[in-house]
DNA sequence: CTGAAAGCGCTAACAC
DNA sequence: GTGTTAGCGCTTTCAG
């Protein structure tokens, strides 16, 4: 079994039709300057024939792929891949195809082959969609190759003159701590992402933010430093009832370690949210279904995708013809704090989930 | 910002390197006959250009493109993400890129332009990783074209001559009935996966099977159809505690499920596992946080990702130098089972768990 | 060891 | 309307 297709060429087409190659080629692009007999007849040929122009030797004349290359890391993890779903079906609809690569690691700095190996592709547009954590981004300072392939980035900090779509972590979160005070928790311990995750130090900055802004001292007792992990969560939260036993509520960076958070409380038999409120970030699928149901913080991750492609394409096309793109270069999302029965002493009772657009609450 | 690189191309390496394109070409691609000398000034060319070549051309003169076409579905749920990250870090290490599609829907039929989309791109093979889904395989059995590239499929039923990677479903759940029964539950009811799933068929048949072995009647209020989602799990079991009051445990065709099950019963008070058993399928990274933590079976989807990849590898190069590979055409993985406390009343006091491996329970 | 010629499959540019 | 010529960037083949 040769893996040598032995599909017609246009070549073929043209023969057995009886006309040039070049006809071939004005009829498959739908191109106006063929007699309507002439077009019929090669159009019987390509359909009797199966012919399928190769994309290959098209990009490489026309000097565009209509491909896009996709870098992404995590993939086993929840949230990237509800990213990259936005990705596929915008670009799909767009008309791109996606080469994707996931990164070994989501810190991993190693990005020269991956370049070279759009460039060598011939890839129309960059969508790097990793998380900026640790020393991942500091490629761009010097690039290491001088890239004339556009490129948009997804969920880093903001920096001159990078096309960045990204989620406000900062307001989200600060939407959790008001919540959280409004329902009459004094002491709001926090369970932070890794902090080399510029995520995870927004979120973070917005617990400190509003302690501070309630005269509330931080103490180094009040939060510990998780990983993501629901195991991360279970150590950090024995870490926190242990040494700071007033604590009332936990703000957790996401869902996973909430989780930990709530099977903790579960088996102390604290009960939530009567004298303890959890609530986490990023609602999972399952968080409703946690028990008690699981307050957190929505983001749209698969329109970030979305977004990513539409901007990206766009930049390509206004290349393409030389014209500038004039919008912002970045988008900056707006998260949707999801109230359920672990931070709602009202819900546990009605069974019932509460939305709060960012609208309301922060009088957009 | 013109998409198009002025990155330098053999030619003018050539130039700069006083050679021909084809000595260039000799030492990009390691080739002995070059003088030591003339290698050594090229190389410098090269590296002062950023000489990188094009991937595009190279696939089109040697007829290969060292490229692999991916179709799946559902990433935003986490089994397909977890596969594609199997297949993604097997192919870096081979060697391919990948084509990635993601289909609309899991029962979609709709290959054709997808197909024509792979072939016009040259990719090299095509790895299927969409499950087998309603009516989603009947494009086999009429292909809309004459495929020449070599395809492997992952989980779906077996078919004469077709290459799959699939786990035991069957296997899976005839290990966690046995444990239930092990552990003394006597009514066990069954929340289905939905049953055009052919997975969701397979799972369910060990559940009645077992039943029937057991000289135990199954009955139509002794199961539910869900639809994987955690709501669809909770209706589910809303429905079986109502019509089937006798029901000590429940298997769930997967976790999230499971997790529905696992709150319902904490919403009435039922002991688990002591008045009633949960067991689910697949083993999400959050399952072993749940309260109690859920007992399940473990799939290693990661590492079927990466057995398609080699699989697809060994096809291609076999095909390449017109040898046969001779290999069974299928693999089958077995599953585990992790029995956590949600199904043994040993375990709740103990707090660990266990992880039965197939080999000691069905002799292997 | 090196280079010249040919061509992978297609389309842009121009001729007729 | 249609065909011819040239060439995208590379490798294969063959000559020297």
């Amino acid at each position: 079994m040769p893996v040598k297709s032995n599909r017609p060429t246009i070549k073929q087409v043209a023969a057995a039709a009886g006309v040039s190659t070049q006809t071939v080629s004005r009829v498959m692009n739908d191109r106006p300057d063929v007699s309507p007999e002439t077009r019929e007849r090669v159009l019987r040929v390509i359909n009797e024939m199966g012919y399928q122009p190769s994309a290959l030797a098209r990009s490489l004349i026309q000097q565009r792929s209509y491909t896009l290359g996709v870098v992404t890391a995590g993939l086993k993890y929840i949230g990237p891949s509800r990213t990259l779903s936005g990705i596929t079906s915008a670009a799909e609809q767009a008309g791109y195809s996606l080469l994707l690569i996931e990164l070994p690691s989501f810190d991993s700095n190693h990005v020269l082959p991956i370049l070279q190996g759009f460039i060598s592709r011939h890839v129309d547009g960059i969508i790097w969609a990793v998380q900026e954590v640790g020393q991942n981004r500091d490629w761009l300072k010097s690039p290491p190759v001088d890239l004339e392939i556009p490129i948009v980035f997804l969920t880093m900090e903001p920096r001159e003159g990078i096309s960045i779509i990204s989620v406000d972590n900062y307001l989200g979160s600060r939407m959790v701590m008001a919540h959280l005070f409004e329902q009459g928790y004094q002491n709001i311990g926090h369970i932070s992402g890794p902090l080399d995750w510029w995520e995870a130090r927004q979120r973070m900055a917005a617990w400190k933010d509003t302690l501070k802004e309630k005269g509330i001292a931080i103490k180094e007792n009040h939060w510990v430093e998780g990983n993501w992990s629901a195991s991360s969560g279970a150590r950090a939260i024995q870490v926190l009832f242990e040494k700071y036993p007033e604590m009332d509520a936990v703000f957790a960076a996401n869902d996973q370690m909430a989780l930990s958070v709530l099977q903790a409380a579960c088996a102390r038999n604290i009960r939530v949210p009567q004298d303890f409120g959890i609530v986490g970030f990023d609602n999972l699928e399952e968080s409703p279904y946690f028990c008690p149901s699981l307050s957190t913080v929505q983001v749209e991750q698969q329109n970030m995708g979305k977004a990513a492609v539409e901007r990206i394409v766009r930049i390509i096309e206004a290349g393409w013809q030389n014209s500038e793109v004039n919008e912002p270069l970045s988008v900056v999302f707006k998260p949707t704090l999801v109230i359920r029965e672990s931070s709602s002493k009202q819900l546990i009772q009605e069974k019932k989930e509460v939305i709060t657009e960012i609208i309301n609450e922060f009088g957009g």
